[in-house]
DNA sequence: GCTGGAAATTTCAAGCTTGAAATAAAATCG
DNA sequence: CGATTTTATTTCAAGCTTGAAATTTCCAGC
């Protein structure tokens, strides 16, 4: 049989897929205008400063939800202009650790403030209990499990 | 000074990212499996369905929240397996109207009917009181005013 | 120690996406 | 009217992204 809140979750994620797009294009022109850079490029360098004592390729497309090839050319741009760099695993010849350098690690610091000046702006109008409530929606919707 | 709900604004759009981004790697990988279609192009079918009298380009990427080139491309990939077509105004040369064929309404429409029970399926956790709460949030992220 | 399968990464072609520049047509206004 | 500006679209180069295939290395079981 049909579920009758089809309709409204499909709605609502149009609506989520909306405000999430926005979001993301306000913050492009953002870091292009204000830093030069990307958007995949910002988030490549924010998961290897999140994780400054090194990643492997694998967890890196895996943190940030794209394929590996993806990863691999990003990365391919960074190392490029000096802001990563790849190591080989002493351990597994097959891995590849990657980080950021002395110097990517103070660009990405810089950019990174700004960046949250900007999503705190932009998110401005969600109250703490806002904030609290969408969470929680979140962690469920990410279970994606049955319907109730 | 700074916002002390700064960080966690931060950290709830980080959340929200993933958990938009997982949601769509879903759909692709679905539409892709059952329907040997991308994101993308079923995003602008979607489109020209909701407006089945007509669009103009601008109105279709403005819709879609992506460039002009972008949509140029998109369409003329579509138009290319005739599931779209384009047509000149006669009032303003300038503009052109595109809309479904008559086996792109139908192909889009086999693909609908699949895709909500997905997306149905995706968000099943969340109640109708859930969907209440996140529509209403997310009306008020995207006034992007100041702090409260 | 072999051998077959699994895992990590890269490569590649095709499609997606942006932002800027080019084209063309319409609107404004002196 | 004619010049300027605005609007609609396309084109293009460069970067992003996927999914599949290729490579290399490791691991499990014989």
């Amino acid at each position: 049989m049909t579920d009758p809140l089809s309709k409204r979750r499909l709605k609502t994620w149009i609506r989520l897929l909306g405000v999430t797009r926005s979001a993301e294009n306000h913050l492009r022109e953002f870091l292009r205008v204000n830093h030069d850079t990307t958007l995949p490029r910002f988030d490549v360098m924010a998961a290897l400063w999140r994780r400054r004592d090194g990643v492997t390729m694998s967890e890196l497309s895996r943190m940030l939800l794209v394929s590996n090839g993806n990863a691999t050319a990003v990365v391919d741009r960074l190392e490029k202009d000096g802001l990563a760099k790849r190591t080989q695993s002493a351990t597994d010849r097959r891995t590849v650790y990657v980080a950021l350098t002395e110097e990517g690690l103070r660009v990405f610091e810089g950019q990174a403030a700004d960046h949250e000046g900007e999503v705190n702006a932009l998110f401005g109008k969600l109250s703490e209990a806002d904030l609290d409530a969408l969470t929680e929606i979140l962690r469920r919707a990410a279970e994606k499990g049955e319907t109730t």
